[in-house]
DNA sequence: TAGGCCATCTGGTCCT
DNA sequence: AGGACCAGATGGCCTA
C-alpha cells in the first residue's frame, strides 16, 4: 500500500494506491476532481513529464552500463551498483593516469639516456639492457595485471 | 526482517 | 512555455 505524496496539488486528500500506475492514475483522479479544463492539461502535462523523466533515467542507466563493461570487476559475480560503479570507474581512471605518468616518466630518461650513449658511444646503446621485450620489462605492465579491487581507494 | 539498491513520481529550478 | 535536470519521497525486490 502507497499513500500520495502530500504536494500543493493535492495537499491532504490522503488517497490511497498500490502501484506505481495506480497511484499514478489515482493522482490524476485526485487532482482531476474540479475535472476543469485546465486541471486536465496540467494532469497530462505531469505524465508526459514522468515519461520524459522515465526515458531520461532510462539514459543514464544505459550510460552506466556502458561504464560497467569498461570498468574492471574483478571476478564480481554481482554487478556493481550505480555508486560502486562510479567509485570504480573514477580509481581506474586515476591508476592508469598514474601508470602512463610513470611511464613516460621512465621513456623520457630512456631517451635522455639515449642520446648520452650516442654523443660518447655511437651505435652501443642497442645493447642497453632497457631494450628488452616490453612484456617482461616494463613494471607497469606487471602493476596493471596484479591490479585487484581491494587495492581501489574510496575517494572521498 | 532489516538494509541496500533501484524505479518511479513529483515539484522546484534553470535554461532555451 | 516547455524541456532538462535535480533531489526528495515512496514502495518493490533481493539478500544476508
Amino acid at each position: 500500500m502507497k499513500t500520495c505524496k502530500a504536494s500543493p496539488l493535492e495537499n491532504g486528500t490522503g488517497c490511497v494506491v498500490r502501484s506505481s500506475s495506480e497511484r499514478m492514475e489515482s493522482r490524476a483522479g485526485c487532482v482531476l476532481k474540479g475535472s476543469s479544463e485546465r486541471m486536465e492539461n496540467a494532469a497530462k502535462r505531469r505524465l508526459a513529464a514522468n515519461a520524459r523523466e522515465r526515458r531520461r533515467m532510462q539514459g543514464l542507466n544505459t550510460a552506466f552500463d556502458r561504464l560497467r563493461k569498461v570498468v574492471p570487476q574483478w571476478g564480481q559475480d554481482k554487478k556493481l551498483s550505480k555508486y560502486e560503479t562510479l567509485q570504480m570507474a573514477l580509481s581506474y581512471i586515476m591508476a592508469l593516469t598514474r601508470i602512463l605518468a610513470e611511464a613516460e616518466r621512465v621513456s623520457s630518461e630512456r631517451e635522455g639516456l639515449s642520446l648520452h650513449c650516442e654523443h660518447f658511444h655511437g651505435d652501443s646503446y642497442h645493447h642497453y639492457p632497457a631494450q628488452k621485450p616490453a612484456a617482461d620489462s616494463d613494471p607497469y605492465a606487471h602493476r596493471v595485471f596484479s591490479y585487484h579491487p581491494e587495492h581501489f581507494q574510496i575517494a572521498n
